[in-house]
DNA sequence: TGTACATCAGTGAACGCGCGTTCACTGATGTAC
DNA sequence: TGTACATCAGTGAACGCGCGTTCACTGATGTAC
């Protein structure tokens, strides 16, 4: 690490009164803290303290704490609706195969932030009294929703083809509960098994979508 | 509630200098207080309070405070155990009637029990660092794994037959899955949905077995 | 049956701590004219 | 280009609070003889 130029010794990387960026330092702080302590044992006042900044001047930007850990939450949301778009391309090649990717892309981002995932699914926030945060988990419901319904519509099963939205939701109990069981913070936190998460949900998805007349094109 | 016989006016059912059933009253303060403000939220001085007991008591039966969510957690795994192990029934009648009603018991348990499965899932405890609470949830998945084992006798699918093992970790994922994402406390914190968890679970259970050969006998 | 004594399960006061939030304030920024 | 002023984003001190844990203690229980 270079020493700053000049004058500035402040060593939350900050010279003038106004922050300039706080609003986003908080929610970095927030990401950070959360990683490290889990989603209760985060602190607005520390969030505060990481960011070289006074404990009220927060409030500035959001309500209370509940609020920042909303809008951790929220940003988690959009950002893992980004990652299951991209892992879905369209469905290409196939379906199967992109659902696969879904399925792959939940773990990865459940793996790479944590801190968003513990927000969104163990803080307590509740999307139902909180509109933007809703909007939010929507859209990446909505991702699976669409791949759904391009699955279903190549349904060669017996019986009455499945409604699509209830197959989105069941492609994303599957992940989440391979993800929060299996996948834990390196603490101990997560269940032992003798199958990797990543192998646990391909298969998992695999012999789901068998049922529905889907198999992957043979290699 | 009748007035007591005679001279015990103790709010907190207690006459004698020693309380006599501290552990269990404990245990039982640690579950009302989880189902009321979430694992994070719970207090050893609360729980202390609520079994009309000094601050410093609880320590004679519990090393800490983690110490009593562990235990809360770990008899959660073991009730748990009790419900699917009944739900399970032998596998009877059938190999799929029987595990559409672990899981049902999977998700009355949740229902039933927040406050307990918020400790085995929510609240941070490390079965991997805690022998007896690993002891515990062995015992749960152990029924899992045993339906999965008479669930695969009688695969019918194509290709190689699947792992009992992965069987069942599958039906945990899907059944946690379904639990977490579903079963609120009412207090806005569980995802919308237009399907009933119960009828989530059922729906996704069959698909999945379903391709391993394995059908409800018509009704 | 009675007594001495070890053990156990509580008490209650105290500790240091850090939290979330509020308040009146002030330094910096930007806009109207 | 300069000046007055409104607005904004911070400060810093203070508040009341309850937590987890420790400590020396004491009342009750049970056991040996």
């Amino acid at each position: 690490m270079q020493s700053p130029p000049d004058d500035a010794p402040n060593p939350s990387g900050r010279n003038t009164y106004h922050h300039g960026n706080l609003r986003e330092a908080l929610i970095d702080a927030a990401l950070r803290l959360i990683a490290e302590r889990g989603p209760q044992g985060f602190t607005f006042a520390e969030a505060a303290r990481a960011a070289g900044v006074s404990p009220a001047a927060p409030y500035r930007h959001f309500r209370d704490r509940n609020a920042l850990v909303a809008e951790v939450a929220r940003l988690g949301f959009l950002r893992m609706a980004e990652a299951l778009e991209r892992a879905w391309a369209a469905g290409k090649p196939d379906p199967v195969t992109a659902i696969e990717a879904c399925g792959r892309a939940y773990l990865d981002f459940a793996r790479r932030e944590p801190a968003a995932y513990a927000a969104m699914f163990m803080a307590g926030v509740a999307p139902e009294l909180d509109p933007p945060l809703a909007l939010a988990s929507d859209r990446a419901i909505g991702v699976l929703r669409r791949a759904a319904e391009l699955a279903c519509a190549g349904y060669r099963g017996t019986g009455a083809r499945p409604p699509a939205m209830m197959v989105a939701l069941h492609l994303w109990a599957m992940a989440h509960g391979v993800a929060s069981l299996f996948i834990g913070r390196g603490d101990g936190t997560a269940m032992r098994a003798p199958i990797s998460a990543e192998d646990l949900l391909e298969s998992g998805l695999l012999v789901y979508l068998q049922s529905l007349g889907l198999t992957a094109p043979p290699r």
